[in-house]
RNA sequence: GCGCCCGUAGCUCAGCGGAUCAGAGUAUUGGCCUCCGAAGCCAAGGGUCGUGGGUUCGAAUCCCGCCGGGCGCGCCA
């Protein structure tokens, strides 16, 4: 067990005297050395409960505590200080053990065992299938990668899906635009509507059209003025011009566009276990059954000849439509089924990952979890904002309408995969994402993936001075003495625990600062010791450490799909 | 108008009850390569943590008001 697990259980038998109640026992690391290497507040949150002096308080659990603290022969004297609080120091070698353990574990180490692995199902990217993806995507994407990754690290089975949305109108607009672009291909007179997919990939995807029975004439006169009924009046005509045809299109059409897609994030680093189609949902009857379900519960009602959810009865601030008047189901129906099954099929917890102009969904989608009565607090929604790109200080212009959003395929070959995945992460989720291109991009110190990486490439490069060595069998970290080797090792130490709490906390992002710190200490101690030094004890001690450093790099790295190269 | 998120150094952001919490990067200024990779290191200046109250022994952190910014409020997806 590590120093600081060990400190947190004999301080709590300690203050067992004091309150029989279960205590939150937080244990810092102080910024400021000279208070030790770990400090604890506990006497003066027992203060508040006992109105009792914490200085006193402390003393007697640091009395209670100190045999048990010294029969582990990992602590120097256990101190109280300033207005209570209890003050411990490791000793060094027990601090350096962390060296063996990491290079014993490998890229295992930091992974957390837990006795009984909790399923998660993590949902995102779930991109429509009508364009490319875009940076708003990809944010979401190594969101959800690096989080499932940490999940997983920390003890999880981790189930990735994408929700195809290949049910519905806006599938519809994109096949019609595929369908125009093909006739105008060769040569007939259309019309392309305002609301159509506009992009050229939907020339391409017409292009590898090779089913000439849908060069169909069809009479195209009668626009109507509203942009919304003219596409309903193209599709319908489609449909009826084409008859069978018209699936040919919207299935080569789907399918074009989620190869796209999955080729662009698996190019990402970002795979998925499932693809869950929501036409699937209508076919295999699951939105009826779950409707019924709803509607035996007493939740739905019907008014103006539509069917709604009583949303509002569950904090939701309306009730939703789940069929419309046309006997269409609406997407919120689809979603509905969609988050039932997700808890049929077994998983102990959800997480869907949202951009977070979604975020008015989340309490009507918990509302049916709970009028199916489900705990909704099994369902977690993470909202990723938005990310917006700059260049030369300019903030670049986006909006799927001009057709001028860069898509993620751009920015993957503008500044590289590494780049991108960092960058996306080195921001808390739910703050705004301000993606500088030309730092992303720049070969240099103020590059936070260069840096990183480098520090991995730089032990790597010290290594190769001295190829063919191997560590002695009876390797001795007892020469490592100095202030940012004991750091270091500290550093290395924190590992486990950032990883649980990171993936606890829904945040790679702090993994990303993690490794940034790792980083600069470990360039600090380069630039102040040499390692390659010629007594042989020292020098083994070094290497130890080093590689220690690296294989934690590497392991954090991997966790974010960055790659840890070894050259650069 | 209502709801959610966000206001921390010139800029981009961590920290989100603990005094030992005013931090990082960047930008600016000044140093460090006859020595394992200078894509690096060392140092300096720079902030009443948007604002006004409240809770607390203690507030950047929790609560309320206000100001400023983003997003959402369809029988759209």
């Amino acid at each position: 067990m590590d120093p600081k697990e060990k400190f947190r259980e004999i301080l709590r038998e300690g203050a067992l005297r004091f309150s029989a109640e279960e205590l939150t026992l937080s244990i810092e690391r102080p910024a400021n050395p000279e208070h030790g290497d770990y400090a604890s507040n506990i006497a003066l949150q027992l203060s508040k409960r006992l109105r009792r002096n914490p200085r006193q308080i402390a003393e007697e659990i640091a009395k209670a505590s100190a045999p048990a603290l010294a029969a582990t022969g990992l602590f120097e004297p256990l101190t109280v200080a300033g207005a209570g609080f209890l003050n411990i120091r490791v000793k060094p070698e027990a601090k350096l053990e962390v060296i063996r353990q990491v290079l014993e574990q490998g890229k295992d180490y930091g992974r957390v065992k837990t006795e009984k692995e909790e399923s998660i199902q993590i949902e995102f990217v779930s991109a429509n299938p009508t364009g490319p993806l875009h940076v708003g995507h990809g944010r979401g994407a190594a969101y959800g990668d690096s989080l499932a990754k940490l999940l997983e690290f920390a003890g999880a089975r981790v189930t990735r899906e994408f929700y195809v949305n290949d049910a519905g109108r806006q599938m519809d607009i994109l096949a019609l635009s595929v369908w125009l672009r093909y006739l105008q291909m060769r040569n007939m007179d259309v019309p392309f509507p305002e609301e159509g997919y506009r992009g050229d990939y939907v020339r391409d995807i017409a292009a590898r059209l090779a089913d000439e029975n849908l060069a169909r004439k069809a009479d195209f006169s009668g626009a109507l003025p509203d942009a919304d009924a003219e596409i309903d009046r193209l599709i319908d005509l489609a449909k009826r011009t084409l008859g069978d045809g018209w699936k040919r299109v919207h299935r080569f059409a789907l399918e074009a566009m989620l190869a796209d897609q999955r080729e662009d994030l698996a190019a990402f680093r970002v795979s998925f276990d499932q693809w869950s189609s929501e036409q699937a949902l209508h076919d295999n009857g699951l939105i009826d059954k779950a409707l019924r379900l709803l509607q035996a519960r007493g939740h739905l009602f019907e008014q103006g000849g539509a069917l709604w959810f009583r949303s509002s009865a569950f904090g939701d601030e309306k009730d939703r439509v789940v069929r419309r008047e046309n006997g269409q189901y609406t997407y919120f129906a689809s979603d509905i089924a969609y988050h039932l099954d997700k808890f049929e099929r077994g998983f102990d917890r959800v997480i869907d990952v949202w951009g977070a102009d979604h975020h008015g969904y989340v309490p009507r989608v918990k509302g049916a979890l709970e009028a199916f009565g489900l705990d909704p607090g099994r369902l977690e929604i993470a909202l990723v904002q938005f990310a917006v790109l700059y260049r030369n200080g300019e903030k670049l212009a986006m909006g799927k309408r001009s057709g001028e959003f860069v898509t993620l395929r751009e920015l993957r070959e503008e500044v590289g995969n590494d780049a991108a995945r960092f960058f996306y992460v080195l921001r808390k989720s739910d703050q705004h994402l301000d993606f500088d291109l030309d730092l992303a991009k720049s070969e240099s110190s103020d590059n936070p993936v260069y840096y990183v990486q480098y520090a991995h490439a730089r032990v790597c490069s010290v290594f190769a001075q001295i190829e063919g060595w191997d560590f002695p069998k009876n390797l001795s970290l007892e020469p490592l003495k100095s202030d940012r080797e004991l750091l270091l090792a500290q550093r290395l130490a924190e590992f486990p625990e950032l990883i649980l709490t990171a993936a606890r906390e829904r945040a790679p992002h702090s993994l990303a600062f993690y490794l940034r710190e790792l980083a600069a200490e470990f360039h600090s101690y380069y630039n102040a010791e040499r390692i390659l030094v010629d007594d042989e004890t020292l020098r083994s001690a070094r290497l130890a450490l080093s590689a220690a450093v690296r294989q934690t790099l590497a392991n954090g790295l991997s966790l974010l799909g960055v790659s840890a190269p070894e050259k650069m």
